[in-house]
DNA sequence: CTGTTAGCGCTTTCAA
DNA sequence: TTGAAAGCGCTAACAG
């Protein structure tokens, strides 16, 4: 459905530049300048008579010209690669970016990598063309070391998430393993040892470093890893939910999820769920969501933080933009356990 | 949490310019520029012996001096100013303009503008000095006529979710009033007479429209609009908890909620849930989310289409950027009913 | 098919 | 305090 109004658009007008306003105010080119970049050294007369010039023009600087001349070259913008612009981590892990860089008058470019190395090189390579100050990423690839070049032409660069392959940037990650492993003693804390592993493609190394987790607690817990109840390669829901279902009607079923990324979770809900199992069967859930709490029962999960890590990761970038020269470091962001009551369902006594 | 590799990050080198390029291939600066460009009409050898040279460079072209000489001006970026990237309308409003505007090399800028019409205006005028090609704007305040000097400069501007107003440009807009009158029959259709209204601050258009729509169709249901039971303003997840809570204690408490925004519709969600009274009261939410389904009984909701109107509002954006002169034009998006349970409690018999 | 010259809008450098 | 000239990296317009 669509609805037209009557004049068409249809733009009549070059933009205003410098020069414009210079020969409207009746000043040079230099002095609009200055003006417009609050250099001072300029009398208060001028200095009105620019402004008024500027109104009455509607006069916007151009950045991209004036990057062009400056001798730092800076632009004024940085960008941001995440697995998806659309999931809520990485979502907020954005705003929480854009609160660092807004206030710094920097604009922020982003873009989702869909887990697709190829996609994550032509982009970081559209975000070099245009000169981006700095840039965040949650690398999809397994391999960084053509941002070298960037890096050294001295563009900032802080991974997050996941940490650069072959390339020397700063990092801001997750405590995967850690709090994998904790969530694992927590579901052996009830009694459980049938604790089931459901995860992404291992080609991700977070999906990796959650499944070492799991392993190291089941190993402190003397409880054999069993391959017949760890599913890799789940991490889409109706996939997740199929694999839930087939695993709990197994004669060995587990007695205890543990799901290891957020699609995998929802999914694993959803089984437990349609088999009426939501109460007999605990799980835990690698990384929060809203409404997580509103479930019956609540799901308990191991969040992690992605406001802390955007915020962190930005801080870095414009410490770096700034002329930080200290090494690379590595950041962590823990993760925290959240109890609210699939966790705690404690094992059958049988 | 932090540690500490060894060698400092230092920036060694200025990046190559098509001058190195033509200077290490042996060529003049033209011919380069015809081979980056793909041209043509430059030998076989002659192209070779440029990307040869842009290989061992590691050239990159600098696409804001490009268009700072091109003749028809043009970035290759479009700018995207939404509600809040980090909630979910938004993103995935955002992840659609970005699968219109990614295949067609153009980087998008995106930020919030949290209801504040003072950010508004200075985003739109931090993208307008960025020189993007387009924007896509949810607007805040109530006057875009700031933006009229960037419409006749060239500027291609489509509104989404809320009309501009002082200014003439398309828009993609959501059955708002239609949508939550639907809600109201589709609780009256089973006999509730006293259906609560509980929605965003009135000066947001849309609650406005879906306010609009919920006193329609009561006026046409012949039943008076109680404001005793109509609450405005309550757009955070624990206000709307507070105000459900306080609403159904009444002696002459609603029956069914009609819950005109997503956090809204959480925080009746969690009343509910906390008095033990989600089978007993019927609810149903405008918009949708994630995990609706999951929760009992699921939540019945008027869904939006926030990936059909953000591929709509890109691909009016990049005709217009292509040379569409054609009179605005308002599109339409339809919302759904999503029955799940919640929405279909009957009323009390009484 | 290839190259030269000028200039996009701005900041830098230097002179008045 | 003000301004003139040069040039950032690139493409347009024109020659050869």
């Amino acid at each position: 459905m669509s609805a037209t109004s009557d004049d068409p658009i249809v733009p009549d007008r070059r933009r205003p530049t410098m020069r414009d306003v210079a020969a409207r105010a009746g000043v040079s080119l230099k002095t609009v300048s200055r003006v417009v970049n609050d250099e001072g050294g300029v009398s208060a007369e001028l200095v009105a008579r620019v402004r008024r010039a500027i109104e009455e023009l509607d006069f916007r600087p151009n950045v991209g010209a004036s990057s062009l001349r400056r001798a730092d070259g800076k632009t004024a913008t940085v960008g941001l690669l995440l697995e998806d612009v659309a999931n809520p981590f990485s979502s907020a892990l954005h705003r929480a970016v854009e609160d660092v860089a807004l206030p710094r008058g920097v604009m922020v470019f982003s873009a989702s990598l869909d887990e697709d190395p190829h996609r994550e090189r032509e982009l970081a390579r559209a975000l070099s063309a245009r000169r981006v100050d700095g840039l965040i990423i949650a690398p999809a690839g397994d391999d960084q070391s053509y941002l070298e070049s960037e890096l050294r032409s001295g563009m900032a660069i802080v991974c997050v998430d996941r940490e650069a392959r072959n390339l020397k940037v700063d990092s801001v990650l997750t405590t995967n393993a850690s709090g994998a492993a904790e969530a694992v003693r927590h579901l052996a804390s009830t009694g459980h040892r049938r604790i089931a592993f459901l995860g992404d493609h291992p080609s991700i190394v977070t999906a990796q470093q959650r499944y070492q987790g799991y392993c190291d607690a089941l190993q402190t817990l003397r409880i054999p890893v069993d391959q017949a109840i760890v599913a890799h390669d789940v991490g889409q829901i109706d996939l997740a939910e199929r694999t839930v279902t087939a695993l709990l009607v197994r004669p060995d079923a587990p007695t205890a999820l543990f799901t290891a990324q957020n699609m995998v979770t929802i999914g694993a809900a959803r089984a437990l769920r349609r088999l009426g199992l939501e109460r007999s069967i605990a799980m835990v859930g690698f990384d929060d969501f809203l409404l997580a709490d509103l479930l019956s029962p609540g799901l308990t999960v191991v969040a992690q933080d992605p406001v802390a890590i955007g915020r962190t990761a930005a801080t870095i970038v414009f410490d770096r933009i700034a002329g930080d020269t200290s090494p690379a470091a590595t950041h962590i962001v823990p993760t925290r356990l959240v109890r609210r009551g699939s966790g705690e369902i404690p094992a059958p006594i049988d």
